[in-house]
DNA sequence: CGTGGCCTTGAATGTATTCAACGGGGGTGG
DNA sequence: CCACCCCCGTTGAATACATTCAAGGCCACG
């Protein structure tokens, strides 16, 4: 691990509050690797022998059945994935693999959930960390359930914009195809909802989406916190 | 409330390992209430001021955007509902409505959280509550995202079999219209997926289902833990 | 300069929703 | 007790939405 690293990590959130034995004890048995693009770091089924926390690169959370596919999330540093997994001491629900090279902490399952019954700065945090994973994935289903595709990709657009500080520009950091399985549905659907947009004040050219204007956008998507909101 | 009724509660996962004091401390601020049916008990977007346990009846949790809306889970007794939104301090993101009458206990939110971040026990019955609740969303996505919606009910009715003993026999307790908005498809569809199922073992008769041919069902529906399984 | 992957486009197909109409069961009130 | 009505579920037809399949363009990379 590089110098300065741990410390950032000791400042996470889920981490931040633990007693400093604890954390030691917690990192004593961490693994960090480095990995390939495109490489599965979890497959669906397996036992949660380790909770992962990303620390450089991209990691995307997918899910499969019956020769399909989809993306459920997209982990971006400093955070970690598949907490309640390790915790209930229960399967992967999902795969995980690198979209990019990436540095990844492996931490032993077993010590998580020793350490977490004892330290009770530990068991807030992740109180905190499963409660708002939770009302995330909430969020997503009333997306999926509530709106169209098209919609989708327009509320989508918005926050991404948000969280770009409104500039009106901002580059997707995704590929369109993994975009497109994300917002449930295939990559032509979603070109042919890009152009729907196009009459929404919406260009998009590659990876660089433009928004002309946000009123019209707004007006088409009809966001509300209760779905757009990360934070709420 | 009724004698012996708060004994049960006692025994609920989430409040078994409090301490004696702070159960009480809890539950001298508690309300027990009985509703009518089809009233409507929480609205989304507002405060949580309570945490909800319902005792007797059953309690639909729902979520509405642009004058669409969609069932999101049912609740039974005996159940807690909107534990994140608690913890969080945060808005509903669902709404939630009595279906049959019905008897609740509403423990003030604030209180919640005071007495979770010093009672270990508590705060470990709240960590796999809230796993638990995450894992369980996440296969609902899972299911919406992977599935059609004649698959989807296929594998509802496998799970319903199965947990009412795979009898080859049960009663859906539930509307099929309600049934339909959970499973994400129109009334309108869910009579049409009936009558696909009726080629692969499924007969249903108004609200009773018979699983004539399971393994012909299950051919189709080709269940999988990682989705079906509850408690997985 | 070729090649492969990603994106786009078009056409055909499949899936699901909408709209309209109808039948049956349960409840209400005459 | 019966007539009536309302709600739920079903069915059909038309439409809308989304996927599949096929083909072609563009860019990055070797």
């Amino acid at each position: 691990m590089r110098p300065g690293e741990i410390d950032e990590i000791r400042k996470l959130p889920l981490f931040a509050a633990m007693l400093p034995e604890n954390f030691d004890a917690l990192f004593r048995g961490a693994y960090v690797q480095s990995f390939p693009p495109q490489i599965e770091l979890i497959r669906e089924g397996d036992p949660a022998d380790f909770l992962h926390v990303v620390l450089e690169g991209s990691v995307e959370l997918f899910a499969t059945w019956n020769n399909r596919e989809t993306t459920m999330a997209t982990v971006a540093p400093i955070a970690t994935f598949i907490l309640a997994a390790t915790i209930k001491n229960g399967p992967y629900l999902m795969s995980a693999r690198t979209l990019e090279k990436a540095r990844v902490i492996l931490l032993p399952s077993a010590d998580v959930r020793k350490i977490f019954t004892t330290d009770t700065g530990f068991a807030q945090a992740i109180i905190l960390d499963l409660a708002q994973c939770y009302r995330s994935v909430v969020k997503s289903h009333k997306d999926l359930k509530l709106r169209t595709s098209v919609e989708r990709l327009a509320n989508y657009l918005l926050r991404k914009d948000q969280q770009a500080g409104e500039q009106g520009h901002f580059d997707l950091k995704i590929e369109k195809r993994r975009l497109a399985s994300y917002l449930g549905m295939t990559a032509e659907n979603l070109s042919r909802s890009i152009r729907t947009l196009n009459g929404y004040g919406v260009e998009i050219d590659g990876s660089q989406v433009r928004i002309t204007d946000r009123k019209d956008l707004a007006a088409f998507a009809k966001p509300t916190p209760l779905i757009d909101d990360p934070k709420c």
